[in-house]
DNA sequence: CTCTGTGCAAAAGATTTGCAAGGTG
DNA sequence: CACCTTGCAAATCTTTTGCACAGAG
């Protein structure tokens, strides 16, 4: 069930989304996206984040805790601070994972990739360190 | 809130867990440790497990839809079926993943990684050929 | 106009928790 | 016998859904 409509509330949710790199979740979307279009219910935004992930535009992180949401789709890992919880982007050259595993698995059809590490993040491992 | 006492729960629980390579959730673990403990609640399985996983002993999957646990905890890929929602072990060679993050992103503490695939697992991918 | 998308509220699902009773070391 | 662990049920949290109305194309 893709969206086929740009509504008001589809063009919002999108921007908040595109404006942070904090991969936040359906709460603080829904609460920024108030901001622009007060009249908005959480229901819309679960929809709208449902449609934009199938759609490919979003990447939704699964934490344990709330689903995370990601407006940059570019395969990059993710760090899950086990401090305080958040999700932070890592650099790291990814060496054709999904290659590799398809060439070394027969059988499945392998059509994404997810490399997440658990850790503190910057200000977590600061705070260890000063302690 | 390690536990230090070795009850028939826990050790019913740790024994399917270990009796299988299905990555069940806790509603399937509490199905099957009833049969040899009637009288435990899934309050006591959800227990057991997050204490379980704090030791070290399990890992949890987070998939999007209930958690699933895991008593192999060598680090080893899985295929996330998008099509039956089976989790399934792969085999692939990590190259230091953890060690070249690590490397590569100072002011981060790394602790542990996670590789995860999404597609079809290899009933669906046959199934999907066979169509 | 038509049919998709929205708001609201209730429902569903998963997991956590308070408390009194039970069982391990 | 002390105190950790359990069972039960209620509570919490996240996400989904039914329905009537609104609004995009």
């Amino acid at each position: 069930m893709p969206m086929r409509r740009m509504t008001r509330q589809r063009k919002a949710v999108l921007e908040v989304l595109q404006s942070t790199r904090s991969h936040p979740d359906a709460a603080w979307i829904y609460q920024e996206v108030k901001k622009k279009v007060p009249s908005i219910s959480l229901g819309t935004v679960y929809r709208t984040l449902d449609a934009l992930v199938k759609e490919g535009r979003v990447l939704a992180l699964h934490t344990g805790g709330a689903t995370r949401y990601d407006a940059f789709t570019d395969p990059h890992p993710h760090l899950f601070c086990t401090s305080c919880g958040a999700v932070v982007d890592l650099t790291l050259e990814l060496p054709h994972l999904l290659e590799k595993a398809q060439a070394q698995n027969p059988g499945v059809e392998i059509t994404g990739v997810r490399l997440t590490f658990e850790g503190l993040c910057p200000r977590c491992a600061a705070q260890s360190l000063a302690s």
